[in-house]
DNA sequence: TCTCCTTGGGAACGCCGACGCGCATCTTGA
DNA sequence: TCAAGATGCGCGTCGGCGTTCCCAAGGAGA
């Protein structure tokens, strides 16, 4: 299946705007309700929409400081690495976790209040992972880009 | 103001189903629609509810792979770091940049449809960047954990 | 040219969300 | 202990939205 321009708008417009009715979208498309309801369905049962989410605004929950921890494994073998994965998915303050290519084995993107709270889940969650030869954390001071969608998607028109 | 667990019920659900009817998480949580919506609402204009947006399935735009790039800049001058951000913010395959501390300066995401599509975004848009002293690319091999929000923010009842 | 298929648009129906009102509960202060 | 305000909840109504059906227009292929 290819996307059309109109297609990618839709796309556009609801990560931005998922509660978006189908009126306001198709003004603003430049179609009928109707026509935009079937290509949002579509869209939809076709799996480009994975979901609608609601974003929170971490920092009212004062999480402000996020931080990057490089995680090297006393050994690569592969219980070594289903032992870390089956615990790091329980760790409440990781966001993210990749499995990397390189020196390092596993790259973390933590959420913490504050300095003082990073060394709390340091000590509370990341020491208690299994197989850990080393941990190494940079904090972010400042974010400059953080987009859910890559631009270059909105602009593959294929038709 | 405190959240309670009612509270903290809404924002779980709505961040993994942003389209469910007032009706629908009453039911689950266990209000009426109408004390429901009124939560919900205060939720949104207190902040807690930054945006509602769709989720797109980036696999089946063929963005199969995520790199992690560390670029460190010739100086840390003012001018450099401002120079820099506001061409990286305009690179469409960046979704996340984060202003380091220590040894590297700037670490961004990008996401690429494979290894071939990545060393194209590196000569027409990483090596594009101004100022830029070194570029280090890590692969990610697998993805562990890919959360929006941080569980442990749904169990932060204050009454 | 005829037919099939796709896509867009219009109308009717049913449901949901927004809003105002009244009630119950809890708290504050004398 | 009692009164008064605040807070939270449920019910009912009304307007708007989504869903569905039907039909029209355009393009591809035999």
């Amino acid at each position: 299946m290819a996307l059309d321009r109109k297609d990618l708008a839709i796309l556009a417009e609801l990560t931005t705007n998922a509660r978006a009715s189908h009126a306001e979208l198709a003004s603003k498309i430049g179609l009928s309700s109707t026509a935009l309801a079937r290509r949002q369905k579509t869209l939809e049962d076709e799996g480009y929409i994975q979901a609608y989410q609601a974003t929170l605004d971490l920092a009212q929950f004062g999480l402000t400081t996020t931080v990057l921890v490089r995680i090297a494994l006393e050994s690569q073998s592969d219980d070594a690495l289903k032992a870390f994965e089956a615990e790091v998915v329980k760790c409440p303050s990781v966001v993210r976790c990749f499995l990397m290519s390189g020196t390092d084995d596993y790259i973390l993107i933590v959420l913490a209040r504050d300095i003082q709270d990073f060394e709390r889940i340091h000590r509370t969650e990341l020491s208690r992972l299994p197989r850990v030869a080393r941990v190494q954390s940079s904090f972010a001071l400042r974010e400059i880009v953080n987009r859910a969608v890559p631009t270059v998607v909105f602009g593959e028109a294929k038709r």
